[in-house]
DNA sequence: TATTGTTATACTCTATAACTATA
DNA sequence: TATAGTTATAGAGTATAACAATA
């Protein structure tokens, strides 16, 4: 145990970093903020990022996969397209095969944010790819796409 | 563009697995459900036990000295702490130096319960040992704390 | 019966402003 | 004046239960 008086910040969480959760908490705090301060305009966070683009890149989608896709409860994801759609970002057509499903799509103008995100997207990226090397980025994604799976207990 | 119809959740997110962002964010969701999964008896969240153990390993610091090392804002220490004193684990203490500021103590059964989810947590870390391999574990420790000071903008 | 989208609700985490008492 | 702790508040994120419409 160490004194309190005079102690500093980096001391104080001495234990602390050499935990995988606490690091990797930091860590994913600090890419978010920094994917916030990537954008520019309007500004997208990374939950509504992730919504557009896979409504971008697979239009026609129902809410259900896309809730699936991004492991987001179905009720969370209500208020999300409610706001996307009085943006008039986000369509919902409803599903010609299923009366309870809805097809999401872009409209021209979800479809110019979502362009003006990935470009930011794309600075984000390249601010983590030169922190940590190409090769570093690669054993990083790959590491963590482990933890995924972690056993249940 | 690829077609919805049959999406399966795994095709829907494909270009979302090569940003690190959502990779790290996913991966962070694992591995804090783990670690509440590991815990027995009382449990302690992960923010809490960041908490207890900073404070189990420097009594008598104050709770600014905490804020700073674990990068919470004063405002939102208070009511834990609150949680912490009503249930007999955490005394505040003024500092005899310095009338507005309070020292942290761990009681008898606040030692307890963060020995207790010391033992949860390293069952946690042994897991993700077993899914990265110890140097796995190292190198990714390494690579996110170099996302940790990813410049500003 | 089961599923899709929805509503309502609650809890956690985080952020800011303003107050108090001390320095 | 500046700082430590506090209060109040608000916004996100996440979780569950229950409902209507449809399968």
């Amino acid at each position: 145990m160490t004194s309190a008086s005079g102690a500093r910040a980096a001391e104080l969480t001495r234990e602390l970093e050499a935990s995988v959760g606490y690091v990797l908490r930091r860590a994913q705090l600090a890419v978010f903020a920094d994917f916030i301060a990537s954008q520019s305009g309007a500004v997208v966070r990374p939950g509504q990022f992730a919504v557009l683009l896979v409504i971008g890149m697979h239009a026609g989608l129902t809410q259900n996969q896309l809730c699936e896709a991004l492991a987001i409860k179905r009720a969370n994801l209500v208020a999300m397209l409610d706001e996307f759609e009085s943006l008039g970002f986000v369509r919902r057509v409803p599903c010609s095969r299923d009366g309870r499903a809805k097809r999401l799509h872009l409209s021209t103008a979800g479809a110019k944010v979502l362009s003006q995100a990935v470009d930011a997207q794309k600075r984000h990226e390249a601010r983590i790819t030169a922190a940590l090397g190409a090769i570093g980025r690669r054993q990083l994604i790959d590491l963590l796409n482990r933890l995924r799976t972690l056993p249940a207990s």
